[in-house]
DNA sequence: TGCTTATATAAGCAAATCATTATATGTTAA
DNA sequence: TTAACATATAATGATTTGCTTATATAAGCA
């Protein structure tokens, strides 16, 4: 893993975004997929509004980047991000949360996006 | 480095912790020096009470603890913390902080809480 | 074109956060 | 035992946060 470092300030604002538990889940789901803000809406049982939010903040960070496929904005990790390797660290150390998606599909909710 | 999972409710209470400059700074700090409440007040130029909440904050979620020194009171890194892998992942992607140990020293007040 | 779907933005509000000042607690030393 | 020093706690207030509802924008489709 490739450390760079991060000026600490920097650092405290983008371990703020983390420190949520939706946009961290976000971002450890986002590692392994992409998602949009559909699929999001349907996790975390959050009305759309909040979920725009979430992810406009980690948009705005650098952490997540948008990609339009027709009527769906596909999010998924920015890996030319300053930040990528900091956040991979942190996410080292999480659980996977891809129970979420798997339920998400069994609903067959997730094909819908795809 | 031990990668020990982290389950991702508490892992976003410790960022959170950890995504504010001045507790960043801090526990940067401490992992390489232990410190007192006094030298954070001079380093931060913060009011006492802010410090020893800052502080109270860290010592809560088991980033840190305590030790009495006489009047002083010595705060140091918690190794034991369930966290502890996870901070020093997240530490690890800094720049060193300890200039603003050098700085106390050449005022002559660093070596006042030793 | 107009309806539906997906998403973003705006406005508003309750709760949390981070500082402050004032005060209490505990240790040292005269 | 009283004064000085180091720290903690309490009360307060301004700012930020994270949601909500209402509305705007943009794409797809009948």
């Amino acid at each position: 893993m490739n450390v760079s470092t991060v000026e600490i300030e920097k650092a405290a604002s983008i371990l703020k975004l983390l420190g949520d538990k939706t946009r961290l889940t976000m971002v450890m789901l986002l590692n392994n997929h992409d998602c949009c803000v559909c699929e999001f809406v349907e996790i975390f049982k959050m009305s759309q509004p909040a979920i725009s939010q979430h992810l406009r903040k980690l948009k705005d960070a650098g952490v997540v980047r948008e990609t339009r496929r027709g009527q769906w904005i596909i999010y998924s990790l920015n890996q030319d991000s300053d930040f990528y390797s900091l956040v991979q660290s942190v996410l080292g150390h999480l659980p996977s949360q891809d129970y979420l998606l798997e339920e998400l599909k069994e609903q067959g909710l997730r094909i819908s996006c795809e």
